[in-house]
This record gives structure tokens, C-alpha cells and sequence, in this order.
DNA sequence: GTGTGTGTAG
DNA sequence: CTACACACAC
């Protein structure tokens, strides 16, 4: 079984890159965020079309996540029930006897700044959440944009970013707790010592010059984690014409 | 002699097309109106490269005018003197012993609107500026977007458009003012009787339903008018990706 | 509908 | 750098 996920920016404008990816990777789950489009406005009959069906929570102009699976999705459910908010981060739904969790957390702006102090409230609620739906369904996968790089070789350039957002060790010590629940990162599971970048900032060339940040995850429970074979960053699609400035990450279970 | 003109609503986003229709239409002079670009930005290497000598009058965001000649032009003025005002609508320039203005005129917004009562004064600017102009050069063309469609014919439904802003009594009185300064409107004087559309609003799919005005002229003055051979309106290029929404113009003179 | 500027967000 | 909302012009 292949499961991914991509954060698209805006599926408006990456609508024809979901679709070619999906063609070419075949995966049989796709996890996607930021898709900035109002519930109403989700191109269901694109992705039905060819062979996926999906669930989502939209949003105008910000965040939207959603859950496309060429098996039926069950129990879908949207956000954190305990955390009342308008902003639409989360998708969850069942696959079979699979549990799905795709998020979109929240980005943080700067350490110590307003949005910080939003985002450790944040990641607080989305532990308790996955602390439920940990012990209600065995086989979990949390899967989405973290906002979080978990160790410095998931940043080009440590020293740079140290203790900056998206690598501050509050960050990284919220993505542990997560861990900590019965979750492991697939990726860095299989390849704890090698750089793979998810996330190349649209500024400055960063793609081209392969300075990048790994802070897409694919979060496993335990009972899953034997049937891992594979996790891979496709950064090809980074490479496309008006691109996301996220590349797909997809993991294969046996 | 080939000479043209051409409302490309931005120069920043139609120099290929304005390229491109060089390249193809290979005029001796091309008159360009709505730049919308500063006075520092415009491309003038990708004109000289090509073989064509520029000169503009620049303004960010609206308006800006620009002459195009295979031939180096000579006593460039920008703007008319009387009018004191920041809107760049008028370069002219000698070429020969031919004196060219390239016009950008008021659009007017509605009949008696604040831009309306503007667009009065500044066609009785031109005409002045126009009356001097002649009077000091016998071979005159002004060309450009006149925002005024001079005669029903030119409309492709009179009725709906009738004292309607571009076709009402008054601003064809304007028009028909500059005519009498000894101008002839060439397109007019060849075909009398046809249709000839050179702007097709975006909206509402104008240009595919044919409904245009024209609204773009080049006026010869009398000593010019016995080498007039041939003008035309080349529609292909509103039919362009993302096109104008003017074609450009042109008259043949032997 | 298309363009531009401004502001916000990432 | 990209995407979006809003405002304005045509």
C-alpha cells in the first residue's frame, strides 16, 4: 500500500499537478494541505474521475485539508473537536481498518511571536486528539505538513536555523511528544543519518541550490510500523512548472 | 511604408506578443499605448535588438506611450505643453520628414462623470497641440487609442452603445473636431461603410462573439492622404494567449 | 476579465 | 517568491 502526502498550496493553482502525480505514482492514499478553497469549491469529480474518492474541509484563501483514497473513506471527521477554531487543519477518516489523520499545523510565524504561542496550543490539542484516536484505532497514520523539522539533518543549514521556527527545540520537542504517543517518523525510521527535504522556500533559488527542509511527516503507530518498506521525497514535482513549494512524500507498506 | 498602433494594456506582459507581431508584421513604425510601466523599465534592448529604435514617455501602473521606428527618430517631445498634467499619454517624434504623436486618450469612464468633464479638456488640449503641430509639419499621423468610436458603424450595436462613453454627440464632436484641423481618419476614408472593431472588452467573451468598437484610429494629414494604400486591423493578435484587448492597426502608405 | 498596487501570509 | 483579498481602472 502507498500513502502520501503534499502540501500544494493552493489546489486552485495545482489542481493539474495533484492529477499528474496521482497518474504517475498511483498512490492508493493522498493526504493533501493548504488546498486555500472553500468546502464548496473542491474539485470532487476531478479525483472520482480517476479513480479516488475524497473528503475534505475547506477553507477560503487559508489552510483546507484533504483525504483522497481509491478505497472508500469511513468516519470521516474534520478538526480537533476539543479545539474550537475556525481554522480547517484537519481531515481524518478510516481506510479499511486503516485510521487517517492528515494535518496542516500551524506555521508559527516566529519564536515567541503571537502565532508561537498559537502553535504550541496547537500542537497541545492535536497530542490529546491523537492520544484518542490512538486508542480507539490500532493502525493510525498521522500524516501531513508538521511545520517542524525534527533533527538538524533535516535543515540545510543547522547553525542558521537553530532555534529559529520551524526548528526551535519547542517545536521539536512538541513533534516528540507526539512520538512519544506510539508514533514513528517513517522517514527518518528507515533513514535515520541521510538529508531529505520536503519543503524549499519559493525565495531565493532555494530548490535549485537544494536548500530545503524536511517538515512533511508520515507518522506511524506501532502495530503499522513492521509493514514499512519504503518512504521516499518525490522532489521532481518541486521541479514542475509553478510549482508548490512542498514536494509529495510517499511511504510504502507491504 | 508600414505604420501601426497598438493599446497593448501593459508592456510588461505583452512584450512577447509585441515581439512577436513585429517580427511577423515587420512595420517601419509602431505606436504603442498603455505601457503601464516607469519610465526606468522600459525594454528598450529587446526593441534595438530586433532593429527598431524607441523612444517613450513612461508612467507606472497607467497610461504610457512608446514609438517604435526602424528608422532613428528624431525631436521626441513628450506630453502636451499646455496641459499641465501627470498622466503620460502623448510621445511624438520625427522620422524623416514625417511628424508622428502616438495618442493614449482619456477614456472618460461615463457621460458626465469628473473623468468625463476631463476628457473634454483634454481633447481640446490635443486639438490645439494638433493645430500647432500641423502647422509646423505638413506630413502628420496621429495614431493611437482615441477611446472615442467615431461613427455607428463602428459599434457592433449602436443602439445599446448610443450616448453611451466612446460613442456618445459629444465625444464624436471631439473626434470630428481634430478632422477638421485637416486630419482624415484613414481606415474610415478607405472602407466608409464596413465594420471594422479594434477593442473587444474581456468580459462576457466579446472578442469570440465579435461584438467590438473600434476605438483605434491613425490620422493622416492631407498631404499624407494620397500615398494612403491599404489599413488594416489585425484581430489575430486579440486571438493570442493572453491577449490585449486591442488589436493593432495598420496603414500602408506607398 | 484582465491588469496593477497594496497588504497579508507562508 | 508565490498566492490570496481587496481596491481601482478600463
Amino acid at each position: 500500500m502507498k500513502i502520501a502526502t503534499w502540501n500544494v498550496n493552493s489546489l486552485n493553482v495545482r489542481l493539474p499537478h495533484t492529477l499528474r502525480w496521482l497518474q504517475e505514482n498511483q498512490p492508493d492514499i493522498l493526504a493533501l494541505q493548504e488546498l486555500k478553497l472553500d468546502q464548496d469549491k473542491f474539485p470532487e469529480t476531478e479525483f472520482t474521475r480517476i479513480g479516488y474518492h475524497a473528503a475534505w474541509n475547506g477553507q477560503k484563501t487559508y489552510n483546507g485539508v484533504a483525504i483522497l483514497s481509491r478505497q472508500p473513506l469511513e468516519q470521516v471527521t474534520i478538526d480537533i473537536p476539543e479545539l474550537n477554531e475556525p481554522q480547517k487543519r484537519i481531515i481524518a477518516a478510516s481506510i479499511n481498518d486503516i485510521r487517517i489523520i492528515c494535518a496542516y499545523c500551524v506555521n508559527g510565524e516566529a519564536v515567541g511571536s503571537e502565532k508561537f504561542a498559537y502553535k504550541e496550543r496547537w500542537f497541545a490539542a492535536l497530542n490529546a486528539y491523537m492520544r484518542s484516536e490512538l486508542a480507539q484505532h490500532p493502525k493510525t497514520i498521522l500524516l501531513g505538513d508538521f511545520n517542524i523539522a525534527p533533527h538538524d539533518i533535516d535543515v540545510y543549514d543547522p547553525k542558521k536555523w537553530q532555534d529559529k521556527v520551524l526548528c526551535s527545540p519547542q517545536e521539536r520537542s512538541w513533534f516528540q511528544q507526539l512520538l512519544q504517543l506510539g508514533l514513528t517518523d517513517s522517514l527518518h525510521h528507515l533513514y535515520p543519518d541521510s538529508a531529505h527535504y520536503t519543503w524549499w522556500d519559493y525565495r531565493m533559488n532555494m530548490f535549485k541550490r537544494k536548500l530545503g527542509l524536511r517538515i512533511d511527516h508520515i507518522l506511524l503507530s506501532q502495530s503499522l510500523l513492521p509493514a514499512l518498506r519504503e518512504v521516499q521525497v518525490d522532489s521532481t514535482a518541486r521541479g514542475w512548472e509553478r510549482p508548490s513549494d512542498h514536494a509529495p512524500v510517499m511511504a510504502t507498506l507491504a
